[in-house]
RNA sequence: GGGCCCGUAGCUCAACGGUCAGAGCAGACCGCUCAUAACGGUUUGGUUGCAGGUUCGAAUCCUGCCGGGCCUACCA
């Protein structure tokens, strides 16, 4: 048995998620403490809210809300979505905690000892209009390059030239539109990144079984240009966690928060904190302080693409700066973009279907099997309503459905509702066991090395196996000859139906639950042995017929989903 | 502009220097009738984007070209 530290990239509060952003972190993260917890580990799982930032200021301005009101309340809409879809988190914290606003002014106090910050005064706009300083991209105004009206501050989206606010032609401001911007002095703390990059690339260079994607990012932002670049880590916002030394003031700093990217990720950490502090567990030093416990637990991460360099870089200078033992992450788990039908998901267009309308139209288990087996794991993939509509009717409805059912009922026609006795195993019954435990085997590796898809195939082909099995034996044909055979064969089919309720677990947890429950099975260990495993449900034991498990899904429902989520969403 | 990734059967993907390039879906045929008209078997289908090169041997390594995607540091 050993210790794992889960944690997934924490999604942004301002608003509910789309499924391309369940699939890049959340998602398969969940899997995989799943599947740990369920081969025994002792898993810890993170999760929480990202809610700081310029972008949850605005979006409590429009819904009239005071910020620290709507960060709550969006908090309790997210943890309700991660609920249901299965999200097993041990804590679905919140970066706004106060256990994150210490831990945070405490790394910057010991980031600063280390020399590892420095002041920088700069110009950025101001629009006092909005009463803020403006981030480049809440500002447009005409490309000076192609004349382009609606470029933004950071870029022009029409010719791609990269821009600086101070560019545009009759800039405005995009929260109100005030056209009255003008730049002012600020002074900010930077994170000296550049003082630890040959020891970030040596840690990056031994992470030799990392996905091509997370190495090949972070190299990129170490050598690019001048290679890896300080960062500013405080903002002029009022929400968020007030620059500090520890619990001491920071001379200079007086009204200033800092950065969202800053604090985010040593939430992870603080969750931790608030997971004790809501009584789900007593120490969390020990999962997190290599010299309070931590040394032998696994850390590993998930997280979309775009999260990459925050993950190898900044926050891995926070921790190794600090010089203090905190625990660094083993494994980081990144994924590549799930387009929708052609384009990418819109959030601001409502294009695509999001977490809370998911699980209106259908099931979890639905989605977690769609997306998980065809995770974007090596290149971006795209959902469809016919892909998506096949690949279900036929893996859940057809495979996984369907064996479940014509075991049961087989079993009830010709012997009731009970597990029937008698009859012994013969050389097919060996072969399938064979069969299985390689295929198990299979199961399990993939699962260890985070091989999503290739995972969810192995998955399935033990769900073929079933089949493949009743077929070749075909116990409604012996039944007429030599009841005490087939009865051996419905015990065997019988006890497959608990196997894959275990085994399918990790993706499918309300499906194998309703399994279990009907199967009435009291053990759902893990199948260290498979004979051992299937004879679990003995002779006599009573079991139900489930309804059908994955009701298909009709063309007519597809074409109408097809068309309500095309755009504008209300 | 720069960098990275990808281009393999109609579709989604696997093989990452070595037996006839594999699997699922879709298509065709056969079988079964327990089952959500579900299941099982057989089978059609590929000069592995193009052109060169290295090698006894290349989908795999190198060069160039064509096509697609992503990232490029003040959104998070």
């Amino acid at each position: 048995m050993a210790r794992h530290l889960i944690t997934s990239a924490i999604p942004y509060i301002n608003g509910i998620k789309h499924l391309g952003n369940l699939v890049g972190s959340q998602l398969p993260a969940d899997l995989y403490a799943r599947y740990l917890r369920g081969r025994g580990h002792e898993v810890l799982f993170l999760c929480a809210t990202d809610e700081h930032g310029t972008p949850a200021e605005i979006a409590a301005q429009k819904a009239g809300k005071p910020v620290a009101e709507y960060c709550e309340e969006m908090h309790g809409v997210q943890a309700a979505l991660a609920d249901g879809f299965g999200l097993s988190f041990d804590h679905f914290g919140r970066s706004s905690s106060p256990q994150n606003h210490r831990l945070t002014q405490h790394f910057a106090a010991r980031l600063d000892a280390a020399g590892l910050i420095r002041e920088v005064t700069e110009h950025q706009m101001y629009s006092p209009t909005d009463g803020r300083f403006l981030p480049d991209r809440y500002i447009e105004g005409t490309c000076p390059n192609c004349g382009f009206d609606s470029a933004r501050g950071d870029q022009c989206d029409n010719c791609t030239k990269q821009l600086d606010p101070t560019d545009l032609i009759n800039p405005r401001s995009t929260i109100s539109g005030a056209t009255d911007l003008e730049l002012r002095e600020t002074k900010h703390l930077y994170l000296r990144q550049s003082a630890m990059k040959d020891d970030l690339a040596a840690w990056i260079d031994r992470q030799t079984d990392w996905p091509v994607l997370t190495t090949s990012i972070a190299k990129k932002w170490l050598n690019d240009g001048d290679g890896l670049q300080d960062r500013g880590i405080t903002r002029d916002l009022d929400w968020g966690v007030p620059v500090q030394r520890g619990d001491q003031p920071w001379p200079g700093m007086e009204g200033k928060v800092f950065y969202v990217w800053f604090d985010a990720p040593i939430e992870y950490i603080a969750c931790g904190a608030e997971w004790v502090e809501a009584g789900k567990g007593d120490d969390w030093e020990r999962w997190w302080r290599t010299d309070k416990g931590a040394d032998d637990v696994r850390y590993t991460q998930f997280m979309g693409k775009d999260n990459v360099p925050f993950h190898t870089l900044s926050f891995p200078v926070t921790i190794l700066g600090s010089g203090e033992p905190w625990k660094l992450v083993d494994y980081i788990k990144s994924f590549n973009y799930l387009n929708y039908d052609g384009g990418q998901f819109s959030t601001s267009r409502g294009r695509g279907v999001f977490m809370d309308q998911a699980l209106e139209i259908l099931p979890a288990d639905y989605w977690r099997w769609w997306l998980l087996s065809r995770a974007p794991e090596t290149s971006d993939s795209e959902f469809t309503w016919e892909a998506f509509q096949q690949d279900v009717n036929k893996d859940l409805a057809d495979v996984l459905g369907n064996f479940v059912s014509r075991i049961t009922k087989f079993c009830r026609s010709k012997f009731g509702e009970a597990v029937p006795e008698g009859g012994a195993y013969g050389a097919r019954e060996e072969a399938l066991l064979a069969d299985l435990t390689r295929r198990i085997a299979a199961y399990e590796k993939s699962m260890d090395a985070i091989e999503v898809r290739k995972a969810a195939a192995e998955l399935r082909g033990i769900w073929v196996a079933g089949n493949e099995y009743l077929q070749a034996a075909a116990p409604w044909a012996t039944f007429k000859e030599d009841p005490q055979t087939a009865a051996m064969q419905v015990r065997l089919g019988l006890n497959l139906v608990r196997l894959y309720a275990v085994l399918s677990a990790p993706f499918l947890p309300f499906s194998s639950a309703r399994l279990l429950e009907a199967i009435g099975a009291e053990d759902a260990g893990w199948p260290n042995d498979v004979g051992e495993a299937l004879r679990a449900l003995p002779a006599g034991h009573a079991f139900t017929v489930p309804e059908v498990m994955f009701a298909k899904i009709a063309d007519e429902d597809r074409a109408a989903w097809a068309e309500r989520f095309a755009g504008v969403r209300g």
